[in-house]
DNA sequence: TAGATTTGACCAAA
DNA sequence: TTTGGTCAAATCTA
């Protein structure tokens, strides 16, 4: 018996299911505070790319199209009338929506109100006591559930050993185009982070050449004077400045005046492959001191003025920053992408 | 006053 | 029957 996509796919998931826990081993056993980073990041992959598996499987062999909240409380006719056409079944276990989990630190500076910020916008709507557990889980949900028919929610669970930590359940996957809505976002200042994700798309002023990608790399210059002047939550460590070139082997060095601080570039351009696909993703570095590797990328089209450094850490809380162009200092010849 | 949060009640899965 | 997840009215806040 052929057995074709199902064979792929439990081959798929035992690969996936290995590679998770040589990830998780080698974590467990090395200590170098860069390789735990990036150890984190293949983690969280591994982790998703298996629930969205899970899903698909739970949809492809439990029939049910979800085209509505796989919700327990929403009050669906389980047997449809096989006239209504209009009609589509719809699974009420939640067990189907993709899954996972992070763990996210709060520092103590910023207050133990729980990580709120994950590019998102969420609505509270329950927290519950949880037998044996210290502290009380929170349930959120998309905001633009109605607007945008987007269901997903997420769980928010305090960490009984470490209050600092908080475990973060995501259910179901963002359909909600929340880019649309920074128009009505940017006029709340209660979230100036958010969509500060999304990637340049089918906007030839943002499909720039791999020379003028390279002239970039070559010439990125961020001089951050001042910033924790202008930035009152700040706690960012760099040095006063600190530029870059690209080697001959195309990586992309720091130099900076603070020998504490070490940067090596990622590189992370990529051309769109087709003209019709302008995706490509912007520069980003990498530099650590001696307690936390930054991440420096540009905040992207929608806010196109704006650098951003973040880091994070299983030992430390996660730091924030945006820091504005005139900050950065670039080549003449790629000033205009940018602006 | 509109939108967000809180909290007791309800419901369904285990 | 217990417990986690969600609803919805009451309350809060900007």
């Amino acid at each position: 018996m052929d057995c074709g996509f199902n064979c792929e796919y439990n081959s798929l998931i035992n690969e996936l299911t290995q590679g998770l826990e040589h990830v998780k081993q080698l974590r467990a056993s090395n200590k170098i505070q860069e390789l735990d980073f990036h150890l984190q990041m293949i983690l969280s992959s591994f982790e998703k790319s298996l629930s969205i598996l899970n899903w698909t499987s739970a949809s492809v062999t439990q029939t049910p199209l979800l085209v509505a909240p796989p919700e327990s409380s929403i009050s669906v006719d389980e047997n449809p009338k096989s006239d209504d056409q209009d009609f589509i079944y719809v699974s009420k276990k939640r067990k189907q929506m993709p899954t996972w989990s992070e763990q996210v630190r709060v520092s103590a500076e910023n207050g133990y109100e729980g990580p709120t910020d994950d590019g998102y916008s969420w609505r509270k709507y329950g927290q519950k006591d949880i037998l044996g557990a210290k502290y009380p889980r929170s349930y959120y949900r998309c905001t633009y559930r109605l607007m945008q028919n987007c269901w997903a929610t997420k769980q928010v669970q305090r960490s009984d050993d470490d209050p600092a930590l908080f475990e973060i359940t995501c259910k179901g996957s963002h359909t909600c185009n929340q880019t649309y809505n920074c128009a009505a976002a940017a006029t709340q200042p209660k979230s100036p982070e958010k969509h500060k994700h999304k990637k340049h798309a089918n906007n030839p002023r943002t499909t720039p050449s791999n020379q003028m990608l390279a002239n970039l790399q070559a010439n990125l210059r961020v001089n951050t004077n001042d910033l924790d002047k202008k930035e009152a939550t700040c706690s960012f460590p760099f040095s006063p400045t600190f530029s870059g070139f690209v080697d001959e082997n195309l990586h992309f060095q720091m130099s900076q005046v603070d020998d504490n601080l070490v940067g090596r570039y990622s590189p992370s351009f990529v051309s769109p492959t087709t003209p019709e696909s302008s995706y490509f993703s912007l520069p980003t570095c990498q530099m650590n001191d001696s307690q936390r590797i930054y991440n420096v990328h540009h905040s992207e089209s929608d806010l196109p003025d704006l650098f951003s450094a973040n880091t994070s850490s299983t030992s430390s809380p996660i730091i924030g920053l945006e820091f504005p162009l005139e900050h950065v200092e670039l080549d003449p010849n790629f000033s205009d992408f940018f602006r």
